[in-house]
DNA sequence: TAGATTGTTAATCGATTAACAATC
DNA sequence: TAGATTGTTAATCGATTAACAATC
């Protein structure tokens, strides 16, 4: 495999998707298929599928094209969806719930390893086959089983503050669904924001500037 | 305000983003910016704003920079905040109903004027002020309503048959969080698709290709 | 071998950044 | 007026598409 830093993000973005059909194709049985086939399917050119995969590899075969399983399972690899890493989730409101429960964290290189929440009415419930704690054991928990992703469901106001936080306890990658931007400005800080809300604006965008 | 068809999505996707920094400061009483000051604020160059803003219309002013409330308000205007339109929720499972809860949809140019599911064991309950309904009354409510967004909380299977269904009855916007690619084959539809779990895969790669 | 399709290089296109004249 | 900062054009950079030689 190639080395895979300086692989741009437009790239990584579509990878998932990749995955996701190559899975679809695997389950109905499709043994080979082209980057044309591909194409049409995801609606992009083959042109991009093929320069895509080649930043990892060349995983198909000249005159013949790829192996659904065989790339298949380089993406998942490429992805490093089998190398299960710990994840805790801050924030057991409804979002957090949903995400937690909507999510087969698994399949996507995840354990959901523990569960936190401020408020005590909610301390002690169960959220997929976690109880979940207080924050006050955030600090017991990390030192104990140094968890690398945290998720967060919190409010806007509580992220910057908790953000700093779980730095301090070695955590350095945030799957953010709170209305606050996690800065760039830390290097060692991997965030993937989840702004719900945006997505929501955009789509006002569109529909009301779309000629019908 | 310029035409504003044939602005590229790159700059549609930041204007939300734009619109909360912009709140933000109007909540801590700032009277006026620069795009250099905005700049560092976002971690953005103070020509992509610029750049970005002239899309739309000359909001500032030479020598002195952007007022804030005026700037704010401008986004709002493009992003069609204010022009509520009719919107449904399918699919009152978990996500769904943290959806419904979790967004304040009147900020961001919707109602979420009627909640409908499967699953008789939710049929009925309240879900954001909604009774949930039958997805028999599906027909009927929109054409009395006539929404013209529908949120899309269900399984992936379902989607496909679900699109048509609602296209039928003239809904051509979706948002979409089920783990289905609503086709870009028909001009007419909208669709901003949230796909999580795709979102929790980049961060794997980003996470497990990353020095440390 | 002939046909097909990849891997890869070159051309194009679009988006970002830099520069600067206009102007408040 | 002088200083600051926009609006806008030009230059750069990166990503997508096209083309084609390599090769199965």
């Amino acid at each position: 495999m190639a080395r895979s830093s300086n692989v741009s993000m437009a790239v990584i973005r579509r990878l998932p998707r990749y995955y996701r059909f190559l899975d679809e194709l695997l389950k109905n049985g499709v043994v080979r298929i082209s980057s044309n086939e591909l194409s049409s399917l995801l609606g992009l050119t083959a042109s991009q599928i093929r320069q895509d995969l080649n930043c990892f590899g060349g995983f198909g075969q000249q005159g013949y094209g790829y192996l659904v399983e065989q790339l298949h399972d380089e993406i998942g690899k490429i992805l490093g969806l089998s190398e299960i890493t710990d994840a805790i989730l801050v924030g057991a409101g409804n979002l957090g719930r949903a995400v937690a429960n909507h999510l087969d964290f698994g399949k996507r290189g995840f354990r959901l390893s523990a569960v936190f929440d401020h408020s005590p009415a909610i301390i002690g419930k169960t959220v997929k086959d976690q109880q979940v704690r207080s924050m006050d054991e955030l600090e017991e928990f990390c030192n104990k089983h140094h968890p690398k992703l945290a998720v967060l469901c919190i409010p806007k106001g509580a992220a910057a503050e908790l953000v700093d936080r779980l730095k301090a306890l070695d955590i350095f990658a945030f799957w953010n669904f709170s209305h606050y931007d996690i800065g760039d400005d830390d290097e060692r800080v991997i965030v993937e924001n989840v702004h719900l809300g945006d997505s929501l604006m955009t789509l006002s965008y569109r529909m009301k500037h779309s000629e019908s």
